[in-house]
DNA sequence: GCCAACGTTGGC
DNA sequence: GCCAACGTTGGC
């Protein structure tokens, strides 16, 4: 299994907005970026994410699950897009902010720390797990 | 709210 | 195909 963030401006799209869509989930899509677009397209059924909120917030929230890979983007006629569907799986007991992360010698090297503006970004396994249980996440 | 950084667009 | 200009994002 691989491992994701996804970043939302909480105004726009929020961690609450993706719990009221259920195990049915929702389409990740208004993504115009080819960056964030091929990491979608590498995604798995099962893959998990982390759920991100940028600006004031600036921390992960939540954990997601992708429930349907790669499709076009409904809310687009242009073919180039296409986006995944992803269902929150749980909240962040603590949520992990970004200071957090820049604060970890092993985050570090994270996209997220790294380049911010990447709105879909892979996660290694070892940063997966050192956020998990900084944010006292117990599942898997 | 500002502004730096990045990605995309379009003229040449 | 290059690169300047523009729009958007997101941390500060």
């Amino acid at each position: 299994m691989r491992y994701w963030l996804f970043k939302s401006e909480p105004n726009t799209w929020g961690w609450d907005d993706q719990v009221a869509k259920g195990d049915a989930g929702e389409e990740w899509d208004g993504v115009r970026n080819y960056q964030a677009r091929n990491n979608m397209r590498e995604m798995k059924l099962g893959d998990r994410g982390f759920f991100y909120h940028s600006m004031k917030e600036k921390s992960i929230v939540g954990v997601v699950e992708v429930c349907a890979e790669a499709h076009p983007d409904s809310t687009t006629d242009d073919p180039r897009w296409e986006c995944v569907d992803i269902k929150a799986v749980g909240r962040m007991p603590t949520p992990v902010t970004l200071d957090m992360c820049k604060a970890a010698p092993r985050l570090k090297d994270m996209v997220l720390v790294n380049n911010s503006r990447l709105s879909v970004q892979p996660v290694t396994a070892a940063e997966w797990t050192h956020i998990c249980k900084l944010g006292g996440w117990e599942g898997n």
